[in-house]
DNA sequence: TACATATATGCACATGTATTCATATATTCA
DNA sequence: TGAATATATGAATACATGTGCATATATGTA
């Protein structure tokens, strides 16, 4: 836990490694590509070769985007023989996608 | 307005503009110097120059970005004489900016 | 008008990133 | 073991992006 002292600070500026962390979690919402997938994968777990069909992508760019996703921990999967079905594994950041679809939607 | 099968669609896949939206939203706060511009604008307005002072930052390096965040129109400006004061000018995303940042610290 | 101050802009450059192709790996089943 | 299927990975490439320098623009003041 930090200090009141560390917070305070804070205000003014961030510490590198929350600014890290920050910018890491919005540049994955950054690219269209990874909103579609994530935008899928918020409804229901999906296989590699489901998402490329559904959204119309090649195989290696939806396997290059999950690792993308896996590594910040936004997704998780299981499997299944062969197959892999990815799921979202950040109610946080996936409700912050909702939040701002449903916002460029309405307004 | 949408009818509600062309929402209903978008459960599945969104459209282009509202992908353009939202990648471009989550584009500004993806990088770690316009986070911090914008943390700062949080509390309170700023002119150019106390905005690279506080964040040890070039001036046209700030004044580009504030051009960025401008057209997105995240922020605003007043002037008085030859300074302008920069400000917060979209709550939805300084609120969505404090709650990660918050998630970050907090976790 | 001349000068000082504050900010914006254009260009160049280095770095980062998304996509694709070809291929490797892993699992299942006959 | 060999074939078939699903996914991952590495390299190459084209494109996007952040920053800094030099300079332009704009406002205020003597």
């Amino acid at each position: 836990m930090k200090s009141d002292e560390s917070v305070e600070n804070e205000i003014n500026d961030l510490d590198e490694e929350t600014l890290f962390v920050v910018s890491q979690t919005f540049k994955a919402l950054s690219d269209p590509t990874r909103i579609r997938i994530l935008h899928l994968l918020c409804t229901r777990e999906q296989s590699v070769n489901q998402i490329a069909e559904t959204l119309n992508l090649r195989q290696s760019t939806v396997s290059h985007q999950l690792r993308f996703l896996k590594n910040l921990r936004l997704v998780k999967y299981r499997r299944e023989g062969t197959t892999l079905f990815y799921s979202n594994d950040d109610e946080h950041v996936m409700g912050i996608l909702s939040q701002t679809i449903n916002h460029a939607l309405h307004h």
